[in-house]
Formats: C-alpha cells, structure tokens, sequence
DNA sequence: GATGGCCTAATTAGGACTTCCGGTGT
DNA sequence: CACACCGGAAGTCCTAATTAGGCCAT
C-alpha cells in the first residue's frame, strides 16, 4: 500500500485527524494465546476524524479559500507488490518500536506507518479500524475473550459460505472504543460514541472543567457544567443542529440499561462512568487555572463561549461565539510540540487545533516529543497494551490482537536486545517502551468509589 | 454452453442513537 | 415555572453481512 500525501497539508490534518489502524484481523492467533506468530496488518494511516473537525470548527472558521485549500489530499493506492508490502510493513513496525527521537517518525514516516506481519502474508481483506484512549473501557464486563480464539471446528468454517449464519453483531458498548469502519474509504462514517465523546471531552483542557468537569475522578464521576454547551458540542458531532441536553440526556439514560453509565443520583447533571481506564487524563480545576496562566499558544481560539448558559453555535448555523476572554489553553509540552512541527512543515494558518489531550510526564509509552505524530488516543490504547490482553473484548478482537502484537513486539524487540547487548538492553526497552510506567490497569468503579 | 471465480450493487438487519412524549421531582 | 430527570415508543442513520447478478476465463 502507497500512501500519497501533500505535506504542506499535512500539519492541518495532523491537527484534526487520529490515528486509523487498518489491519488484517483473523489471520492470525497472538503467542500469548498459545497460537503461532502470525500478525495482522497494521497500517497506521493519518485520515480527518469528523468529531476533531468539529472541535476546530468550534472557533476557528476557516476562510473559504483555506477550506479549499486544505481539502483531502490523502490518497491511498493498492499496492501491486506483496513483497514490498511486507517489507514496508517491518520497516514501519520498526519505526514505532524504535520512535526515540522527534524526527523518528518524520511525516514521510508516518504516512508509511506499519505494523509488522512477522509471519505471515496478509490474505483477508484489510478492515479499518480507530483505536482510541478509551480503547479498555467497558471492556472488563466483556466474557468472550477466550471464545474468540478458539479454533472452529471445521465442518463449521466450511459451511459459512453459503449458509445463511446469524448476523454478526456489531460492537455494542460498553465496548473498547474502537470504531469498526469496514468501507475505509468512507470518511463521512462518524461513529464515536457519546461516551467516548464525553470521555474526550474530560481530556480536553478546552472544554473541562469549562463545560464538563470530574467531580470524582477515580470513581468516574464527572458534571456536565454546562449541560447546553456539551449538547451541542455532541450535537455538532454528530451534524445534529437540534442537538440538545433532553436529547443527549435520553441517550445518556439508555447508559444507565447498558451498563455504561450511572446517574449520581440528588445530584444534578452528574454522571458516574461504571468504568475507565486507568491511565485515564483527569483535567482538573487547578490544571485548567494554571493553565490558562501560561499558555500563549495563538491561533488555539476553538473555544466554545464561557458563560454557564451560553449557547455554542454551530458552524453552520453561525460563526462561533467568541468569549470575551478565550481561555488560553496551556500546551503541554506535547502539544507545544506538535504545534512547532506544524508550524515548521506549514505556512502559517488559523489553526484550530485540539491537541489538549495531556499526558503526564515520564508515563508515555512513546515519548512525548513523537506526539505529533502519535495521537493520544493511539498514546493511550498502547499504554494499555498489556491490560488489554487480560481483557475480554468480545466483538473487537481485532484491535486487542493489535494492542497485544505491539506488546508482544516491545516484549521481542527487548528480548532480542538482550541477546545482542544484555547490559544495555534492559535500559534501552525501559526508555522506549514503558518508562517507569505501570501497567494500566481498567478499573471497574463502583459506588463505594464516591 | 456450462461452470466457477471475481466483482459490485442491492438488500437486509442490528446497534446507537434521535425525536417525541407524558410524567415526576426539585 | 423552569429545569432536570425518567423511560416508553417509534424513527433515523450508519454499518456490516448476505445475496443476486453481471462479467470473464476456462
């Protein structure tokens, strides 16, 4: 697979986009299950995300020739040669192992970006798939880990074909945030969930505590500040003008059925999470406070207006509001990051970045100076590589195959690192894959959390 | 012409909301 | 009175699996 890019774009979609993993899924059975070595397909591929537009459009509109002129100019061609595919696959599979420096994963890099099919030719058709943070949420309550792997008897492999079997069911939630898009070529799908989208939200400095705020973080609990302003953030998500709290609020009630969701209850507008990763990024109060302080990142003006019941336009219903003083949103040193890489690569333009999803310091599995290249939500679905092989996530198996062929890569690549230099290997894996870093652990929250 | 493989469009069905509503509680 | 909250019911949208039909090679 060629991956074409017009780079003087390039900063523009890193700003609005995630990361997509296409990769080849059951072709392959992970060691730790007690199959054999083989992989899927992992491409990494840089595509606009819907939801991270509608956060730029939040404030910044883009000028009608901007518009233009950063249209899609990602193409994506089949390539004839499998050979070449493979070896672009261990080359880039290398490059995400080996990712010690900022410029380790150039822009050249990342639109050639691979996972590795160690052992194996990729046979099925490649299923695309967004990994993203919240990628174990839920997925604790998942029973059928093992069933996806055990080998069907093969009278029963035969007769699928032209057997009318039972409908697969899609992911349902709670589930690992993971958006199964099978046309990957259909950009217009917009499948995050409300409560991936609200989750995103209490990661993102420029709408929590603002709009959405923890209110007991470690027992998941959190209060839509204003309830109007994240209804028609979700609203415009979603390109529902008519987005409101009654309507969201259905939704977050259908949660409560699901598992997802508990209502706090004497307390208005308070929502507990049944569960969360635990590596998730709690923006609290005093982060935003101080943050606000520092930044002076310009061009970030994608806010929403700050009065409590301030209504948040949509983009096609008006221009943005502006506050009357924008918060400044503090870039970490990420973002800060990722915000001079783009400027260096791109001429100057309104920028509409959402790139407010912090990490705490010496916890990345990837170092921070390689975010801009890395999405936090790929960022987070590695740190949780090894809980999520513990994980029993019933209709994505797919994606926890992915997250355990990474952890099972970082385990080899250390391994041989060991063989070649026993004395630096240790340190050498230590910086590049867990930097003092504990293994993320799900946590089911419960009331007794309150 | 029959058969089989491949491709594609159409159909079908399910999940996740969305919309509307009547009602209760604060 | 406004607002939050609840849950039933019906509808919409999107996606993935399946099916049917056309094309082509053997």
């Amino acid at each position: 697979m060629q991956i074409e890019l017009c780079f003087e774009d390039f900063s523009a979609m890193l700003q609005q986009s995630e990361l997509i993993f296409d990769f080849a899924s059951d072709h392959f059975a992970m060691p730790q299950l007690g199959g054999h070595s083989d992989y899927p397909a992992v491409i990494v591929e840089q595509v606009p995300h819907p939801h991270l537009f509608s956060y730029a459009g939040l404030a910044c509109e883009q000028s009608q020739e901007e518009e233009e002129d950063h249209q899609q100019l990602l193409r994506v061609e089949t390539c004839e040669s499998g050979e070449e595919e493979i070896m672009e696959t261990l080359v880039a599979a290398d490059s995400l192992l080996n990712m010690d420096c900022a410029d380790t994963l150039s822009m050249e890099h990342y639109s050639q970006t691979f996972l590795p099919s160690l052992g194996d030719v990729i046979t099925t058709p490649v299923t695309q798939v967004t990994v993203s943070a919240e990628g174990v949420v839920g997925a604790v309550d998942q029973p059928h880990w093992h069933s996806l792997h055990t080998k069907k008897p093969a009278a029963q492999l035969q007769s699928k074909k032209r057997s009318r079997k039972p409908r697969h069911r899609r992911a349902e939630s709670p589930t690992p945030d993971i958006t199964v898009k099978k046309d990957k070529y259909n950009k217009g799908g917009n499948t995050l969930y409300l409560w991936q989208f609200l989750m995103e939200l209490l990661q993102d400095r420029q709408v929590c505590p603002r709009y959405i705020k923890w209110t007991n973080p470690h027992a998941g609990i959190f209060k839509l500040v204003n309830s109007k302003a994240v209804a028609r953030l979700w609203g415009k998500h979603k390109n529902k003008p008519d987005m409101n709290y009654e309507t969201m609020g259905r939704a977050l009630r259908y949660y409560y059925q699901r598992g997802i969701l508990n209502k706090v209850e004497g307390q208005r507008l308070v929502y507990q999470f049944t569960s969360l990763p635990k590596d998730m990024i709690y923006i609290t109060d005093g982060d935003g406070i101080k943050d606000e302080e520092d930044d002076d990142i310009s061009g970030n003006d994608d806010v929403v207006s700050d009065d409590s019941d301030s209504e948040i336009s949509s983009s096609d219903q008006s221009v943005e509001e502006e506050d009357d003083h924008p918060p400044q949103k503090k870039m970490s040193s990420v973002s800060v990051r990722a915000a001079a890489s783009h400027r260096a690569r791109s001429a100057p333009r309104p920028t509409a970045q959402r790139d407010t999803v912090l990490r705490p310091a010496s916890t990345s599995l990837i170092q921070e100076q390689h975010l801009p290249i890395v999405s936090a939500e790929m960022l987070r679905t590695l740190q949780n590589l090894q809980k999520v092989q513990s994980l029993q996530p019933a209709g994505h198996a797919s994606v926890f195959k992915t997250a355990q062929l990474l952890g099972s890569l970082c385990e080899r690549q250390a391994a041989a690192e060991v063989a070649v230099d026993s004395e630096g290997a240790a340190e050498t894996h230590e910086k590049r894959s867990h930097p003092g870093q504990k293994t993320p652990q799900l946590v089911p929250l419960t009331s007794s959390d309150q």
